[in-house]
DNA sequence: ATCAAAACATGACAAATATCATATTATAAT
DNA sequence: ATTATAATATGATATTTGTCATGTTTTGAT
């Protein structure tokens, strides 16, 4: 098993900010993992104890919403700290967490984690930092939301895996989620996230090869109304 | 000027977890200020250089759209801290923060309160707590937003305004938003607000005199969907 | 390779919401 | 008290989005 003071990852997210020592004793408690695509990693209302640090892979937060849908409300990958939330206040966990894709993943135990958040500032304000950003992004979706179109809503998807994903060899995008998914991204009914993926298709902003969607407009997406 | 030693409302925010010594230097640097309705504190992309420690009053913080309309995420009330997240990291203010009604508050410059972040863990690990709890407040908005109603989102906006304001001697809500803003909460045209509100009175679940509203049967309110 | 299940696609229609026009009422300044 | 201004209200209509039905394609298990 690989040691976290060795481990390149902790380099993207707040474990970063611990030290030598704190790596070492993290290292000795932690557990790896192998995750399958659409394995269940925690669902809403269990009890986290603990973060995983994402060393490969992507999964999708979500929450299910009052009228019976899942929300998808963030993407999780490789270099992200997944159930930080967890670490703070006794709550269960307020979203879902499902693999997209096979994963690999560091499991790190509360109780080990807990003693850095008190002793090492630096870690804690880290994180803080992060909550931060996180809560500006999260206003910025709050009213995306509430302002934009489906149809846009449904383009800066696009943009945004485009941006974080990439392309592979033949320009599709890296990542291939359901048109469920982006549904449940944008909020809206699957039947009009296809509709509205047709509609982008017949305009010649992108095409598709079953699932998988490849953007040939990336300029006319981004001028969607 | 009063002293934050003494000050009760630091009971319902972070400050609570600064020592005596810390909260006498904060006290000696603070300026207090009084705000009158309608007043703008700050804008988007100002720099706010500390926090506001609000004694009385609330204010609307909300953020320019895309189409143009501002959108209201969230009303800051007494006792709570005003522009945290100026706190960590140099960005500019993401939101506007405009007085809804008349309000004191305390201004604490960035300078002084950092050294109590970098050297107070309880006082960090709080802020932490607090950001950890917003984070999950806005999950939740952002699947409200996409999965109901505009009806019930309207619904819960006078839900939440009875459950955190109370209602006066005469039963309305104590806190009053022009139609406008209420529109601009649930992110919604100004005129299909009042056209539900309109409708909510037919259905004798409120009733109104001029811009205030008396909820009068919130069981029902509860179950719209 | 075959087949069943899931995912994707599209039409027809219904419901929700936005937009524009125009009254009416409330509010604040003189 | 009067008046200009802003806020509230409502009708008519257009647009967006959801729902249900149904067919087609893709995918994965055998």
């Amino acid at each position: 098993m690989s040691k976290c003071e060795q481990c390149i990852i902790r380099q993207f997210n707040s474990l970063k900010a611990l030290t030598r020592e704190e790596l070492v004793r993290i290292s000795g408690c932690k557990t790896s993992r192998s995750i399958k695509k659409g394995e269940v990693i925690f669902e809403e209302g269990d009890a986290v104890n603990g973060v995983f640090c994402v060393k490969d892979g992507v999964c999708k937060l979500s929450k299910l919403s009052s009228n019976g849908k899942d929300h998808i409300v963030k993407l999780v990958v490789k270099g992200d700290l997944l159930g930080q939330r967890s670490l703070v206040g006794e709550e269960s966990a307020n979203l879902s967490a499902v693999a997209l894709n096979d994963m690999e993943v560091c499991f790190i135990p509360k109780s080990e984690i807990m003693q850095d958040l008190q002793k090492n500032p630096k870690f804690t304000l880290d994180m803080l930092q992060q909550m931060a950003h996180d809560l500006k992004e999260s206003d910025n979706v709050i009213v995306d939301m509430a302002q934009k179109s489906v149809k846009n809503r449904l383009a800066d998807v696009l943009i945004y895996l485009n941006d974080n994903f990439g392309v592979d060899d033949d320009g599709f995008l890296a990542i291939n989620l359901s048109r469920e998914d982006y549904a449940n991204v944008v909020g809206t009914a699957t039947e009009s996230a296809i509709r509205i993926l047709s509609q982008f298709k017949k305009d010649g902003f992108i095409s598709t090869q079953g699932k998988q969607i490849k953007i040939e407009n990336l300029h006319k997406l981004k001028l969607i109304e």
